[in-house]
DNA sequence: CGATCCGGTACTTAAAACACA
DNA sequence: GTGTGTTTTAAGTACCGGATC
């Protein structure tokens, strides 16, 4: 262990090795016509003296990155950090790094993220849309011309690379479901109002009621963050008003909980049905186990890895690549279903 | 919006503001004895040529980086998100951006991320080591004189800078609560045996019982996975075992949110007290709202940036910083207290 | 403002090794 | 033993996009 702090390059290697600075490149990268024994020769050198590969340095003479950026709202969300599990495992698997950005719902701070992401030369970006996201953003991303994907929310009349789960479809699943109970009664709780996924969320719900006969209009629509609080707040708000639906939609599986928990704090007798979204890794403990859409996020992940390498496989393709998932519906007790055995 | 592919560098942009080169990076860095005028003229330049400033090279040259590291076990655990929120939102006020690499619970795997890290040129990495990790993995930092911080556990033996909360103090803090309430046996439920932080959490509890003139033996010790799987088991076993303890002590809320599950599953008619570990957004959701110990994960990411922005600011420095936090006990109603009015 | 440098890569050129007449 | 052709191996050098003097 030398004490020295200069970094120990190509020359170091070389000269150690009584070689050209060339061919030290060429054996790192296990490439061109080099003898095994000057091979050695060269990895013995390079361990000796602790040579650390610079990666930055060969971008920049490649012109090619081994970076991905990642734009999310909050990783801290269980939801999203599967998100972010699956697309990292996938990336990870063709080399690629993540450079992950937390933007909070901020759409300047996101717009502000990709610009910086792109001064980093990151081969391509990985997006979840705040929630008040314009066409702008979109713009700024497709006029770069840099390989992208939005994940889980698109932005409406701005087609895009999109990865995303069936929305309207998990709607109508946890409507239809609800419907068969016998509910007659709904509410729709939490979600930010901006973003497309709730109003699709919801036509999925209206279409569910039009298919069981019932009035699509009659459901009380509560929108608010998409976390405890915002259950927390829209189950209060329906207390206040005095009569509870039979059943509760809820934009997340978080505002679920908020629900139940604002349902508890008044002892409320009979609890309505409750369906939530994302089967979260705790949906399953919770009491009742909570039934919910599930949209496996770690799955959207890869998927969203996989859009993007595609991308950077083709650079000049014209198409736009779209996967859309088919969330489910995992039955547990909180719509009402007994157990499981 | 030239079709045109080819990147833009300081000399388009210089040659279009009529400029030199050098101009053209004093400019970008706002030093530097550059008139008012060519500033603007330069500037304009830049946005008509839509030149993208190109951190790679410019940190190849400057031998400094702007990114940072961070290896962490699961981002799609809450505490981890949360901590990792913390970190990122204090490095990005530096402006520093955040390279994640999630390794889940394999040392090897974080190892080589380390490796991979510093190819990268990190001006220094932040790390939630594996369950399993050797001073190997310490001793590969400390003399790579990479800038680093250990968070939230740390290796026996080993002495890094170290940001986390006092394990010790914690175990005390739910066990001398739960004595209040009269519990008299004792179980600790889940956490991988190997980790320290769940030895030292437990001399907290047995110093707890020695002060309560109980045996600090008579514990009963359930170790396993973090998470709802290794709370699940773990009750499960007590339950074949027969007869309950009054109080568990559980390694993290999952753990708690399985345990739960575990019992009610069965109909237990009595439930136990039961305290969880990193107060996490649902706990307080949860029913009962779950009692537990803070560690402020948002707080300790924070701290964990500071020690790794003051290394580098200063490198030389020989000293080992270690920020050591105080948990706190956040009553609710798990423990057996009565709802907060 | 021009020259040089940061640490690699890519392309060109040349020396050496071996084949076969 | 010499000459020509082909292949293997390695060296030389311009260059990537900024920073520094």
């Amino acid at each position: 262990m030398s004490t020295e702090a200069r970094t120990v390059t190509l020359i170091d290697v070389a000269e150690r090795a009584g070689v050209s600075r060339a061919t030290v490149s060429l054996v790192i990268r296990d490439t061109g016509r080099v003898s095994e024994a000057t091979r050695q020769r060269v990895r013995t050198a390079m361990s000796e003296l602790g040579y650390v590969y610079n990666r930055g340095a060969a971008s920049l003479r490649r012109q090619s990155a081994d970076t991905v950026g990642v734009v999310i709202t909050n990783v801290a969300n269980p939801f999203f950090g599967e998100l972010l599990r699956g697309l990292e495992a996938e990336l990870t698997r063709s080399s690629l790094s993540c450079l992950i950005v937390n933007t909070g719902q901020d759409p300047a701070a996101q717009a502000a993220a990709v610009a910086e992401l792109r001064e980093h030369r990151v081969a391509g970006v990985a997006i979840v849309p705040a929630s008040g996201s314009t066409p702008a953003l979109v713009d700024q991303i497709r006029d770069s011309h840099l390989p992208h994907v939005f994940m889980t929310r698109y932005v409406k009349d701005a087609p895009t690379h999109y990865v995303g789960a069936d929305d309207q479809l998990g709607g109508y699943l946890a409507t239809r479901h609800l419907l068969e109970h016998g509910a007659s009664t709904f509410a729709y709780l939490g979600g930010p109002s901006a973003v497309q996924s709730r109003w699709d969320r919801l036509d999925g719900v209206r279409r569910a009621l039009a298919g069981g006969s019932l009035d699509p209009g009659a459901i009380i629509d509560l929108p608010g963050p998409s976390n405890g609080d915002g259950g927390l707040a829209a189950a209060d708000q329906l207390l206040q008003a005095g009569s509870l639906p039979d059943a509760f939609i809820c934009h997340s599986d978080q505002v679920a909980f908020g629900a139940f928990r604002a349902l508890r704090r008044v002892n409320c007798d009979r609890l309505p049905r409750i369906v939530g979204y994302d089967d979260i890794p705790v949906a399953r403990l919770w009491e009742p186990p909570l039934t919910s859409i599930s949209t496996q996020a770690h799955e959207l992940g890869q998927l969203a890895a996989q859009n993007l390498l595609r991308q950077l496989g083709a650079p000049t393709s014209r198409e736009t690549l779209t996967t859309i998932t088919k969330p489910e519906l995992v039955v547990r007790e909180s719509c009402g279903c007994p157990p499981a055995p």
